[in-house]
DNA sequence: GATGAATGAGTATTCATTCAT
DNA sequence: TATGAATGAATACTCATTCAT
């Protein structure tokens, strides 16, 4: 869809706004980053607010398309509960600086929570659709709880990493920690689903 | 202990950092915001990163603190866990600012990595000995994984909480809304410590 | 070679430096005197160290290469030893400030030592090549010492210029100031000749 | 005659000044040094220009006793100009950084050569006194130009010296080599005074 | 389609100096 | 006699953006 050239520099200011955030990224890093001179980011963008529009656009797409087919599948509600984490972790792990770059912008700029709502909404929506059936609108049990509770402790995997690592010697985004991590996941989710149809069935 | 023009520039400092991370704000807006001359700040403390590093201190001070008393408190691990989630959301919850601030930092400034592990370190050595009962030292049942999963879900209640604010109409963060996510933060722990006793049990 | 703009940047610090030393101007300064927007300064050159280096660096070519082909003339040493002093008063006639500003920064800047002896070097190597039939290497007599000795005698007359113009009210630079200036270390020259080759004779 | 206190400062901004000539020095890096509060400086004395004054009065004052009593001491011309040369570098030994300062003013603040010309007056009426019988009033063998090279030669011998000392590995100015360079200038000394009187005679 | 040149507005920080106490 | 507090003015440097070519 894009020239090359755009795809390059839109790819660089993706890596470098997820390690470093918005304002700690210039454009002549990104520009240095492609490879192309920074008067070429102005020319096929609109500037910086520009680029993270569209790096934030391209995310949300794939984001609610991955989660989407999983949310959807077919199986128990407690299997597609799993397939949903396992969409979410395996988005998050392929569009490695995501989730430092939403947590990053949801935490320090303002003027992005219109925006990044916006898109966070279809996601809350099929939760609260998947889990209607055993989750009250209301109260501790409601699925806006659950949504809350689930992508935090999806999300914080990520954006923890970096200084988990300092303190674990090991890397918790290695093939083995991520293994960890997804089968820990499933845990917790068999354990609040557990406790949801118990209460349910009393 | 401080003059209380400094304090002034320091309660400055921490409620903009919190509300715009650390690049977003500028020596300038935090000197206006103290109703201080720009100077007045560089006389007090050893610039930005200096006031950065103060506010993280007091932070890191007073939370762990928080959370000591709760973790060494007597009763049943799960009390001791409930009362943990508790003093965390408390303490989060009266330090305005402090989740916005240390997640922006971690997702944007790799160069405050190592200043953050080193202050989560107890927080997470607490967490591995209270759990060590019921913990195995590896895999998905870890207490490094409780701790991704708790504090995520702690943190995110009010890193999100802006966002969700747009979404939902209603604050998160209010007395009511705080009140239910306590609530299903104890029900989740409960969930969590029913499904690892069974697990022991068997 | 550079482009036009970056030339009239170079010459205002060449001036400006050499007038009232490095830490005496201001990069605001040197793009008033260049008729230069301060941005532009920065755009052209790296900062004022940069100005610095590059203006040395121009300087230190010329230098050496006055100074080489005056070193490796014909003639009897001491005809070489003349003309040499001829280079060097002509390379700073030509090259106003250029003492002024190598004096000023040897004599202030601690920083700047270990680059100006990487330029003093070539010209230290060839008084020693050019001396060594008549000069021991160690003692009263070595190179060293007249290396000293001759280029003081030199510089001198342009970096106390300024103040013996107000002792004497005329300009010791003006073409009489400099012609008998040139006569006196010719004489000079021939003085040391002379007790040199006298001592060698004995 | 000052207080211990100003005294202390005093010494300081000497020190100070002399490594890193007046603008590379900051008046709380004069407080610090002499281990005296900022504002003290203030008190004692009237700024950074005060200092300076103060420390260059003083210079001169030493400096003019220094040479005087060697101009005025008895024996030959030679003798006395011999005298003169011991006693110049006598007194910048023991003034350590006379000479970086006074060169690093001299090159790089004019508002300063008024100052400097009124205080090397004295110095330079004296050589034209006691070479008046020797040297006409004008052309290359006038005292004025004895002047210029006689004091280039000592003046360099140490604001060359930090240069060199990177470029020889040995210190110009540890005993050793100041007493082969008090001996070099001694040689030029008879060097010039033979070849004076040779001509004389002729 | 691409870019070198240019810049206005801003950034953090320093500094000599004043002054009330 | 001293000094902590305070500051106006300056400093080097950065940056997103524009625009003529």
């Amino acid at each position: 869809m894009l020239k090359e050239r755009a795809e390059q520099i839109l790819a660089s200011a993706r890596i470098l706004f997820g390690e470093r955030g918005m304002h700690g990224v210039s454009v002549r890093d990104i520009a240095e980053h492609a490879g192309v001179k920074k008067a070429a980011v102005f020319y096929y963008f609109d500037g910086k607010d520009d680029l993270l529009e569209r790096i934030l656009a391209g995310y949300y797409a794939s984001h609610a398309a991955a989660l989407e087919s999983a949310f959807q599948a077919g199986g128990t509600l407690r299997e597609r509960l799993q397939g949903t984490i396992d969409a979410y972790l395996d988005f998050v792990l392929a569009n490695g600086n995501y989730a430092r770059l939403v947590q990053g912008l949801i935490a320090s700029n303002p003027e992005w929570h219109r925006h990044l709502q916006r898109n966070l909404e279809p996601l809350f929506r099929w939760t609260q659709a998947a889990l209607s059936e055993l989750s009250p609108e209301q109260g501790p049990l409601a699925a806006r709880q659950f949504f809350i509770t689930l992508s935090g402790a999806v999300i914080n995997t990520f954006t923890y990493a970096p200084v988990l690592e300092l303190m674990w010697g090991d890397d918790p985004l290695s093939e083995a920690g991520i293994a960890e991590r997804r089968a820990h996941l499933h845990w917790v989710v068999d354990a609040l689903m557990d406790k949801l149809q118990a209460s349910q069935d009393r």
